[in-house]
DNA sequence: GAATGTGAACTCCTTCACAGCA
DNA sequence: TGCTGTGAAGGAGTTCACATTC
């Protein structure tokens, strides 16, 4: 039964470019084929957890051998919709958007960074990282013209929903937020949220267990 | 049965930093009781979740009436481990580092950025955000000095392993990883990764399933 | 012999539905 | 009556163990 899309679990579509980039790793120093346990060791995850999400792909490894490389980039690229490049807005040129637009990885794992916008006139106009900076209310022209796919939201909590808005509005289905709120949005679109305060929360929870308790595996090890 | 921390699972706990944003939120506005449906509106989950995550604490909201705010955030508060501040290292002053280092959230969330490190020595002695980039060497000796309970890493992933284990080995049990790479750690030692890239590879497979599929709720709203 | 692919058991989390209490 | 707290049901994801195939 060859999966569709629509079959790969979320957890799996999580762990899918873990695999990618260890893959890519690998063929990078040379190598042709992998076992499960070799792949699954490079991505931090047990081989039986790898096999079981490599078998919703309807992938084919040889057994007895393992996986060849190549075809393995090739069926997770596809998988993953990597086969396009995916150009990228950011909303929001404060400290956060500016080092966003300057992260050279993007670039490399697939996405384009076409536009960089920002509320503030004073900011409007201003040149970061080659791309001058829009008004927000650019958006209804600059979506379709540039065919902006993905909006990453990098402003203040208190503006992210009225952004949000406006990204919907304007045709954009999948928004990436850094933003601490939770967003609404209509059925259809997709969002991430990237949530810097809640991480360290856990982990300072995390640390002070560590001082209540002895001392065990606690927490998580990537 | 009032539960210790122990009892609290991973997924509650990465709540519980969400609805303490949303009631410092509420008692701003000046509202002294909150329902559980309020709250949970507020924090995009359902109210049957926001109660039973709050179960877990042992909380006492009043039935018929609702939460009391004051008493919800200091009972949030200690859970977490926030009744004192929590220094944290950056090591890595690339742009996500210095990008991090002038985020103004981390104080207002309880974590004090203590010590900026790189192991450039061209940066280092820079001051960047009213600190002095130091040498990735001096943390035996910075981490009991500064009482550095939680590491950073904004480093290439070239490096983040090795950083890691120089954290660790200067006694920093709570990891936040910016680096798209497993990190192993000893037992004991937590590691959160935030990972950009994975997230926008997510994205671009729900937005590639979109072009597939008639319009529906898959994805993630928060 | 070696490593894949997968049914089945298990663990974890979420949601439901309602008893219990102000 | 209104809303909390929770047992029970349901769903999702992980791990195990092994039959299968090269």
């Amino acid at each position: 039964m060859p999966a569709t899309p629509r079959d790969i679990p979320a957890a799996t579509v999580a762990r899918l470019p873990v695999y990618l980039r260890a893959l890519h790793e690998i063929a990078r120093s040379g190598g042709s084929r992998v076992s499960s346990g070799q792949l699954a060791a490079a991505s931090g995850v047990l081989a039986s957890q790898l096999r079981k999400d490599l078998s919703h792909l309807g992938s084919h490894g040889v057994r007895g051998v393992g996986y060849a490389v190549g075809l393995l980039i090739a069926e997770l690229t596809a998988a993953l919709g990597l086969t396009r490049t995916w150009p990228v807005a950011i909303i929001g040129m404060g400290n956060l958007g500016r080092a966003l637009a300057a992260y050279s990885g993007f670039a490399t794992e697939g996405f384009d960074v076409v536009a960089l916008l920002d509320r503030d006139p004073a900011i409007v106009g201003e040149v970061i990282s080659d791309l001058p900076v829009r008004a927000v209310d650019e958006l209804p022209t600059l979506v379709p013209a540039l065919g902006i796919a993905i909006g990453v939201i990098a402003t203040p909590a208190a503006s992210a929903q009225e952004v949000a808005d406006a990204l919907v509005a304007a045709g954009v289905h999948a928004v990436l937020t850094f933003a601490p709120t939770p967003l609404h949005v209509p059925g259809g679109v997709s969002v991430r949220r990237v949530d810097l305060a809640t991480d360290l929360h856990v982990l300072a929870f995390l640390r002070q267990q560590d001082r209540l308790l002895p001392a065990d595996d606690v927490g998580r090890a990537g």
